[in-house]
DNA sequence: CTGAAAGCGCTTACAG
DNA sequence: CTGAAAGCGCTTACAG
């Protein structure tokens, strides 16, 4: 490999001219820049990350920690991130967490390869977090309740959730059920949370009530569907007012739940009977025409990656936290118009 | 940031005795190691890896270079090798090449970063590809065609193309319609060879015209769905025999394609007189039905990450070419039978 | 404008 | 078994 005594001896300099010729030009008289450029050029020097990375004591990279790529969520996160970290010069470092035994170790590694950290949703349990804030890592959380001293990107819930209740309400719908655990985790909880008070500042007359599940699967979804059609045939189940029929309207967490509860009632026949709608807006929820919530992925990517770059440069120092907009996308699964009658 | 200096003075011993306990602790004595351990811990020392790095001249990370993530494919295939690639304890670096007008000077840069690359499909031109080998990058190429000299993965389309084939001409299909240029690309051109080929060695009376389209997205499948339409009606398009009406099977060039077309002919409502497939096994296929070859992308990931693993510990130096097998995917969208008679 | 030198934080022959 | 020293390939005060 060439270093950078092979291009001085060649070009007849020290090597601290070569260094500066090559990163700040104006601080050279122009002959002897041209004389390096010209050297090293005919060399192919390519200075050494590693030497430089030492000297500057910077890595010029960062780290994205998250759960898992399958599915597109995190992938376009990551896509969104990458593309500003290109345009600045900083390499991203990966790394998934799922099923992982040793991610305390792993994310520690992580942070001594990089100038900061992002970390995607749960990737990370939050003393790990905490601990990482502790020992003076630059961090921003995305997607992940905020830590009042950590940059944080999130998206805001409430407006898709009041569009979303207005247009249930607007097909006629007043009874609802929401598929999900709110204390599972801070994402439900907050769906949840902003579909109740969308619904309470409507000024309509409504119910919603819960049906729990723990996992946020298509399994769980058909589950949830079996569930609500036995209370229609007089089979209880706890989570519901004994009285109650179909409700008119489903509310999932998510849309694999919706997807595996819009399958189920289309296997029985009963899809027309009840409005369902997702979060989310994967893909598959575009071909099954299911109404959802969209999050703008590959924004909270690039958001994140402009709050560490500031972080980093210390063009700030004041924590912030971004709050991202989502957006109501409506399709077929949420009306009940056009529709077979019951 | 405490250093192994503050560990040595700490310790009372000199640097090389702190590294070698750290590293090696067969070669320290016991106490002396004992010693070291502890202190190194009660600081909470931990070794730079620029440090560690520039004097073992290793990088310890791998650069996975991918045209996009967007869509699962690419996505799964990095989680592969993410998660081999973090059991021996290597970084992983990305970079996406799609849109970007600076592939050389990314990949180049990158490549000073690693210890090896890695380089999905078409995300570097085969020039860069040249040059990174004749530089003495270490390379592993996964879906791409594959150099002589460039350990390389790929999947194999020759045993899923004859069970494809053999599915549909068991549902009575004759007359074929491949989707896609196979003078486009690689990827397209042996779908289509060995779609050719399977029908060929059948024994079978059949027929397969092309379809060409540019891009393999839904947009020109359903412009592909048109045109077949189209040709039923007394329209001709060129690419089809005159006297043709709706083939009996539509073999697409990828999923995308598929979805596209299947979609039109359903609002068309000729879903029913005609057989579909697609490609790749995207997740939406399974919500639409889609009969498909599905690839193995994770294990196409951590195959790549084992070679590069062998290349860079010396383990092996003569290329490697690993083939790996696709699978049929039978849903609804390939058969007639069941389906409302023309 | 340029060079000699110190330093970034490690590893590892080389002596002892 | 351990230490002093050289070296990995750069950057950057400090002099001149």
């Amino acid at each position: 490999m060439t270093t950078i005594r092979d291009v001085a001896r060649e070009a007849g300099v020290s090597i601290a001219t070569v260094s500066r010729a090559l990163r700040d030009p104006a601080i050279v008289k122009p002959d002897t820049r041209a004389k390096v450029l010209e050297t090293a050029e005919r060399l192919q020097f390519r200075p050494s990350h590693l030497g430089r990375q030492l000297a500057e004591r910077r890595h010029a990279a960062a780290g994205v920690v998250f759960p898992d790529l399958s599915g597109p969520y995190y992938a376009d996160v990551v896509m969104g991130y990458e593309s500003v970290a290109a345009e600045v010069g900083r390499s991203v470092l990966i790394s998934s967490t799922r099923g992982r035994a040793d991610v305390e170790k792993q994310v520690t590694d992580m942070a001594g390869r990089c100038d900061g950290l992002v970390i995607l949703g749960p990737a990370v349990p939050e003393p790990l977090v905490q601990h990482l804030k502790a020992t003076g890592t630059h961090l921003v959380l995305v997607a992940r309740p905020a830590d009042a001293g950590i940059d944080s990107v999130s998206t805001a819930a409430t407006s898709s959730a009041t569009a979303l209740v207005r247009h249930l309400l607007d097909d006629g719908a007043r009874t609802f059920v929401f598929v999900g655990d709110p204390a599972a985790g801070p994402d439900v909880a907050d769906r949840h949370a902003a579909v109740s008070q969308a619904l309470a500042a409507s000024g309509e007359q409504t119910r919603m009530s819960i049906l729990p599940v723990d996992d946020l699967d298509e399994t769980n979804g058909r589950r949830a569907a079996d569930a609500l059609l036995h209370d229609t045939t007089g089979t209880r189940t706890p989570h519901c007012d004994p009285s109650s029929t179909l409700p008119d309207a489903v509310v999932c967490a998510n849309d694999e739940l919706a997807l595996g509860l819009l399958a189920r009632l289309t296997e029985a026949g009963q899809e027309h009977r009840v409005r369902v709608t997702g979060w989310d807006d994967v893909m598959a929820a575009r071909w099954a025409g299911l109404t959802t919530v969209r999050q703008p992925m590959r924004e909270l990517g690039a958001t994140a990656a402009r709050l560490l770059e500031e972080q980093l440069d210390g063009t700030r120092t004041a924590p912030r936290h971004e709050l991202l907009d989502t957006e109501l996308v409506v399709r077929t699964s949420s009306t009940l118009l056009g529709k077979e009658p019951a």
